[in-house]
DNA sequence: TAATATGGAAGGTCAAAGATAGTTAAAGTG
DNA sequence: CACTTTAACTATCTTTGACCTTCCATATTA
């Protein structure tokens, strides 16, 4: 059985693709009570999927209006150099995080197509095992410890995930 | 009189056997208190029955979540020589590891091209961190835990680095 | 006419209820 | 005694509903 808020996170991600391909816009605008009208579902329901799913971490950023008129304008970021959104990350880290922030940075990394999704597994493993017997601050300093790591490892590379097949 | 345990296993393995003779796919997904319906039992049995029969050891990998929508997912790991390697590698490891075998294990799995070298960097930079103040016994049990993760994620891979260029 | 009050039409927040799965310790069995 | 089974409790994710805030249009008033 499929979930709500995946059939409705699909169904905006559909809408941006349509948008992409017939405006060349990265936007679409919609209405928080149609939507939830024609899901027939609750309009918090909406705020829930882009509050899980459309977050600046999945690098989209989300506008909106109350009142007459209202509407909710769901636009994916533009990607930004390489460097800079490493940079970005690396300070997102700080000296300790969460294993849920922490799979949202190596989701970003994946959507940037900065790692292969190959590699976004083995970082989200190499976080796993946090679910060692230590205090949850110690865990959260270690992960963040092991995300720094790899992330400057990452930096080092000359290359994209895109174009990492054509050498060595 | 048959075990349960032993029931739900064969259950189990029948269901894997099944949807690789129809989609040649190494793995089914189940509803935990579905199937503990389905044997009148306790759900946490279906656990029981995960954690003694279907471990990495054994080959498999399991994958689960939580909440509306959860389930788990029973992956086999196909025995073809890589994965014996893999399987070889993964019991080298045990529950404590020195930064120098691990390196050693690493090296190994790029010289037989399993992983790509931008791979290994990654592997070898989230051992790093290890350089934190805890007993060496500690850290090594540690990285033996990372090491651990990082090779099961490796071995659910359908594809070697050499052919993973070429696809999507 | 300008300033202000007012009501309806959006969207936002948050906490509770619902739906799963995981863990663990104690009881049962052979 | 080792292995199995169960039950109570925990953790996580989703869905809903009650209540809050903001905005526009329009009516009211000075």
């Amino acid at each position: 059985m499929k979930l709500l808020s995946d059939t409705i996170e699909e169904f905006i991600k559909t809408l941006l693709i349509d948008e992409e391909d017939t405006k060349e816009a990265t936007e679409v605008e919609l209405r928080r009570n149609e939507l939830a009208a024609h899901f027939q579902c609750a309009p918090s329901q909406i705020n829930y999927v882009l509050a899980t799913r459309f977050t600046p971490e999945h690098g989209y950023v989300i506008e909106s209006r109350k009142g007459g008129g209202g509407y909710i304008r769901i636009m994916r970021l533009a990607t930004t150099s390489r460097e800079e959104l490493l940079q970005t990350l690396y300070q997102r880290i700080g000296t300790s995080i969460s294993a849920t922030e922490a799979a949202k940075i190596i989701e970003t990394l994946k959507t940037e197509k900065i790692i292969t999704e190959d590699e976004a597994h083995l970082m989200q493993a190499a976080l796993n095992p946090m679910a060692v017997p230590l205090p949850l601050q110690m865990k959260d300093a270690l992960a963040a410890g092991t995300l720094r790591s790899m992330l400057l490892t990452i930096a080092k590379r000359k290359n994209t995930a895109d174009t990492e097949a054509s050498d060595t």
